[in-house]
DNA sequence: CAATTATTGCAATACAGTTGCAAATAACAC
DNA sequence: GTGTTATTTGCAACTGTATTGCAATAATTG
């Protein structure tokens, strides 16, 4: 993607084309993955930018619609008993992103297909799922 | 689950009966969710302990296998273009739990049934979804 | 009860994220 | 191009969770 495009592309979103939101937009389009601030600012350690401006950058460009911003799962770790019934063997988590509460899924099953570069864990199951999203009770007090 | 029985259980883990211990792990066994350090020790906040104290606690008894400690996630926020072909719909991530990559899966499927507590997300798919375990290639690197 | 060893409290550190504020700079009118 | 204005940037500071060192304290064992 060349200069003038960007510059097009961020004045399109009426945001300024600064060399820095220039360099991270560039940088997360051409990404094959979702990149951490970190990353990006690891990838950008040679640029004359502080990692506060690459921050606020993508910040922008999320309110802009240019990236999404996720986080996949919370900054925290969770403790359970190993002798609960269901904690036998490993189960989904519904997480609500609302509340924070986090709901067991021990009935829960799922099927999944189409893994490219994780066929081994999947194949055999040694993974963790975590679902994310409203619960039904936040659901309910936004009327939904 | 009263006091002589924790001890016990305790004892048999090798681990010392001590009443911030007990009090975490009686917490973890009759809670119906996983618990964050940061919950448990609002729990306990009119106990004597110490905030580190019950955290160490955690540690031990998940050493002794006693709780399972799990981060459903990492504490790191992802930005990820949403101009990508494959970032026009929600699609579940694979997340390595060794070197951290992040995977997209656009191409994966998947089938959640039973969920409680959660099934109009679920029902209407406005749910993020991710998989957690060791991609192939670390897998290769540890011979699996 | 005394000796030993694990545990605890406190303070300090690490790291990602976030914000305030003054200085620098892009955009725009001329 | 030059000047004006609003945005953006760098720096420093602060939040919250996780983690560790070390000296004081408490649980075990005999």
């Amino acid at each position: 993607m060349n200069s003038s495009l960007l510059r097009q592309t961020l004045h399109a979103a009426n945001l300024r084309a600064t060399a820095a939101r220039m360099a991270v937009l560039e940088l997360v389009r051409n990404a094959s993955t979702p990149l951490s601030h970190g990353e990006i600012a690891e990838l950008l350690r040679d640029g004359p930018w502080n990692r506060t401006t690459l921050y606020r950058n993508l910040i922008d460009l999320e309110k802009a619609g240019l990236v999404r911003r996720t986080q996949l799962g919370e900054p925290v770790w969770r403790f359970e008993s190993t002798a609960k019934e269901h904690g036998v063997r490993s189960h989904p988590h519904f997480l609500c992103s609302a509340c924070g509460k986090m709901v067991c899924l021990p009935e829960m099953t799922l099927r999944l297909e189409g893994a490219r570069g994780c066929r081994k864990a999947i194949g055999q199951g040694n993974i963790e799922v975590q679902v994310r999203g409203l619960c039904d009770a936040c659901m309910g007090k936004r009327g939904i």
